[in-house]
DNA sequence: CTTGGATATATCGACTCGATGCATCGAACT
DNA sequence: AGTTCGATGCATCGAGTCGATATATCCAAG
């Protein structure tokens, strides 16, 4: 019952176990194939946290073996269900943060030739699409159990904004590629008539 | 000159170092107001690693004191120069990884009841913009000092991908907020027209 | 002539991650 | 029946990272 203090990471699990996972694990598998895309999760955070929830009241655990090994099964208290609406009505606004090295090395690509710009445009353009492909992976329902199709409107929703941000991106890449193509085509066609300029014609 | 292992945040210093910035100050000036977005620094990470570059003899440093405050200033060696090419030149794909508690907040809003669901993203709709707002301060060419116009195509092309990825991400979620408010109509209008059933019309 | 913000470097504690270790379970294969 | 292999479950280490802060000088505004 030691008051503790809350952070994001801490209402990741609370959500996860009001949505039906019980375990450390079956925390950490959901979360792989549902929020990883824009709030990656490891087990040496969850485990820690489930431990200070339950400390702090807001969690219960009870032994839950199977068979020789064994398991802690939490469940959500009602402070906990206090607290995980508390935060959803809550008005903050913590600053979304990116870290995308594909943008860094676009961020820098002056310092390579024209040529080569537009091939590194192109190389990450791919990774942009290839990306969207794999994400769709894995199924919330099976991961955490049973509820009623209702109650999981917003996993969806924001799974399809995921997409539609990596869809952008990868949009946006590729009418980039396009456009310094065109550049480069008419940068080649100049060259040329500065080649030619010489030479008459 | 002992080998080193090269992470991105070196290449943001080298990449940095490059484009004219001279002190460990200036590169995280540089950084706050151009690659902050994408790629977030802080200065306990610029200052080691100038001093690892320095040692695996892709930067030198001299004493540039300014009157009585010392400053060191850096500047590539030509395995530098060669090392930032071999990086933007790699096709190595590291993954992008987003962390929004905006988006967990969203993920995790079935916990609410309906008519709270649509004032959450609300709220989620309104940090969106103004977070776009925020997004045009400062200007690279002050923070780094002069070099071509030409030089510096794609700084400005990133800024313009970051644009438009906060854009999506406000637009879409105006787009929600509008399809959950017309739901909700929709939701009281048949609960109406159950309640009426009885009733006859 | 003092106050405060910018320049410049450095470091601490707290937090976080990926990797790995350990152990058990169950299904599939031999 | 025995074996192998991946999934389940928990725990921890080292390396890396961040925000905050400390120190000190410079300069412009008041």
């Amino acid at each position: 019952m030691t008051p503790i203090k809350l952070r994001p990471a801490s209402y990741m699990v609370l959500g996860m176990v009001n949505l039906g996972a019980r375990s450390g694990y079956a925390i950490k598998k959901a979360a792989d194939i549902s929020t990883a895309a824009f709030w990656p999760t490891s087990l040496a955070q969850v485990y820690p946290e489930l431990e200070r929830l339950e400390q702090g009241g807001l969690l219960v655990r009870r032994d839950d073996p199977q068979g020789e090994r064994r398991r802690s099964s939490y469940e959500l208290t009602d402070e906990g269900r206090a607290a995980l609406l508390s935060w959803l009505r809550s008005s903050r606004q913590a600053p979304t943060q990116l870290r995308s090295e594909t943008m860094l090395r676009l961020f820098f690509a002056d310092a390579l030739p024209r040529p080569e710009q537009l091939e590194l445009v192109g190389r990450l353009r791919k990774g942009a699409d290839r990306r969207q492909e794999g994400l769709h992976e894995g199924n919330l329902k099976e991961a955490v159990g049973g509820f009623a199709e209702d109650d999981i409107r917003f996993p969806l929703l924001v799974r399809l904004l995921a997409d539609s941000l990596f869809a952008e991106a990868a949009e946006w890449m590729a009418e980039l590629e396009a456009e310094l193509g065109r550049a480069e085509g008419v940068d080649r066609t100049t060259a040329d008539r500065r080649e030619d300029a010489g030479r008459g014609t």
